[in-house]
This record gives C-alpha cells, structure tokens and sequence, in this order.
DNA sequence: GTAGATGCAAAAGCTTTGCATGGGT
DNA sequence: ACCCATGCAAAGCTTTTGCATCTAC
C-alpha cells in the first residue's frame, strides 16, 4: 500500500498551467493575473486547503484580489480538473489540486493533520459491495478518523 | 455481508423515549410537547431526514414548533446518543437514528436513495490500514456514489 | 471595441443565538 | 416559584450574485 502522497502534483507530460490555458481559450475565457495568481498559490500548498486560507495566502501575494474572485476561480480549476472540492468534518469547502490517481483520507482528530493514501484492495471490495447493492459505482468518499502517532505521544495539541 | 438496514431502529431492550427521559432527567432538563413530538416524528423517519424536512413534518403535527427548536432539539439528541449527524455531498445537515450497529452508506447519484449497508472486510482494513498510517482509529466515513439498477434502467428520474 | 473578469457589497442559504415569554417540575 | 424551553427575529458564517468598472483578447 502506498501511503503517502508525493507533494509535487505535476502529472507528467502535462502542466497544469497549460491545462488551465487550454480550457479557457477552448470556452472563450480569459487568463487574468487574479487567475494565474491563484493557479500558482493553490498548486504550491501541500494539500487541502480552505478557501479562507487560499484567500490569505494570494491576498498576501496580491493584495486587491477579492473573496468572491478565489471561490469563482476555484469553481473554474474544478470545472478543467486540477482541482477537487471536499467536505470534511465540520462544513466548510477545501480544495486540493486534483490528484493522478485517487485517493482517501485519514485524519487526525486532534491536531487535524490529514494524509491521503490508497488501498487498492479496499476498493476492490467497494466495487463488490455497490455491486451487490445493485449499484454501479461512479466514486466514493473514505475518511479514517483517529489520532496519530504523534498526539498519541504528546496529547495537548491544538487543531491546525 | 448485510445489505439493507432493518427499518425499525428499535434496540432490543431499550426505548428512544426512556434514553430520552433519563438524559434530560440527570441533566436536569425538561421533557416539553415539541421534544416528544420531534423525537416521534423524527424516529418515524425511515432515515437520513434533512432538519428542513423534519421541520415541515413536525410543523405539520404541531403548527407551532420553531425552526430553532428542531435544531436545539436534534443537537440534544445527538448528545443522548439517540442520533447522528451526516454530511453527505452538498453540505446541507441530516440526521439519522443512532443505528445499534455501525454502518456505511451507498447513494443513487441520479434519485438521490440512500441504502446503508456495512461490511466487515471492509471495517478490518480500514483498521489496517490506519494502523500502517500510525493512526488510532476512532471511527470513519465512507459513502459509496453509483447509479442504482432501478435508475440503469430507466434513466430520467428526479432527483429526491 | 467587446465580452468576459474583477472587486465590492449585498444577498442568499443554513445554522445559531438573544431575549421576552411560556411552561415543566 | 424557579428555571429551563420556546418562538421569533436577528445575527453569524460560508458561499453566491448583481453591478459598475476594468481588462484581456
């Protein structure tokens, strides 16, 4: 089982950036600054970002850009795939530049921290499941909640 | 592997009513119509009720009970064990009756049905697999998006 | 030049909270 | 009688939308 994701999220032999370029000429968009700003930051952060933080981070980079400007470009990086919307525990939207493969998660209940893997036999067993319930599965949602080694270890941490 | 949930949320031994009772008794809280009422009501729910729709049936048997006083009363339901809160796709709250067993969910992406189901294989490897990852687990989350046979087979279906 | 994008603020959902009043115990 | 619970409305949060202005093409 692999278990931990390689940072670096660029698909080999395609760019990101290109993709974005593509997909908007194909629709007859645009490529603004707020948008490559945006792209970049969000490809920079390691993992599940919130919007809230996304914000911060390109207001510190760019300063005018608004609220509204980062959930309307999120909306469009989901639309051409480099991005995926998720929904923890607790309601509010992150996003995560859109993996290769798939994978779950597994998260810490006390300091937050999340790290993605994947098990292939669990999905295979998934597949059987839906398949006994008539179903034909299209994807599905796995979050493992616990407490990791580290809090284990030393217990009074706060949440990121 | 069980498939479908029996409806009837009924734990041997054991009423919804008395759990009630005897939380709000050592709490020292009161057992007022409109808790009775949304406790009835929402036990009456097959499952998975949105706290809108709970609200209009609740509204519907007592025209006078507040939005407000569903939502106070299914956070005190939940803390008495009696239900839990989910967040499927979407956002939007639901809460179902505290199952004696655990379970995972199965959800028609074009109707909208929702068929629990658990499956032991399963549950051991997430504990596996969590363990590999240094984590305790305490509990998951995985829900399963197909299209179901009945939708297969004739495709244009509203979505619940 | 034109259609799309932006920033701001207002609006829209969903959920919680404050407060005067009502009601269990 | 004492407090807790309620209903209403207002406030909180996150996300979306309207609109005048700006800008990429």
């Amino acid at each position: 089982m692999k278990v931990e994701r390689i940072l670096s999220r660029a698909v080999p032999g395609e760019d990101p950036r290109g993709t974005l370029e593509s997909y908007l000429r194909e629709k007859g968009l645009r490529l603004t600054r707020q948008r490559e700003a945006i792209l970049e930051i969000f490809l920079a952060h390691p993992q599940h970002i919130s919007v809230e933080d996304l914000y911060k981070r390109v207001r510190k980079a760019d300063p005018g850009i608004g609220f509204a400007t980062v959930y309307r470009t999120l909306k469009l990086l989901t639309q051409c795939g480099l991005a995926e919307e998720r929904h923890f525990q607790g309601g509010r939207s992150r996003y995560e530049p859109a993996a290769s493969e798939h994978h779950d998660h597994c998260i810490c209940t006390v300091c937050g921290k999340i790290v993605e893997f994947e098990n292939p036999t669990i999905e295979q067993l998934q597949d059987e499941a839906a398949e006994q319930l008539g179903f034909e599965l299209t994807h599905h949602r796995m979050e493992l909640y616990g407490i990791c080694a580290e809090c284990r270890q030393r217990p009074v941490r706060r949440r990121r």
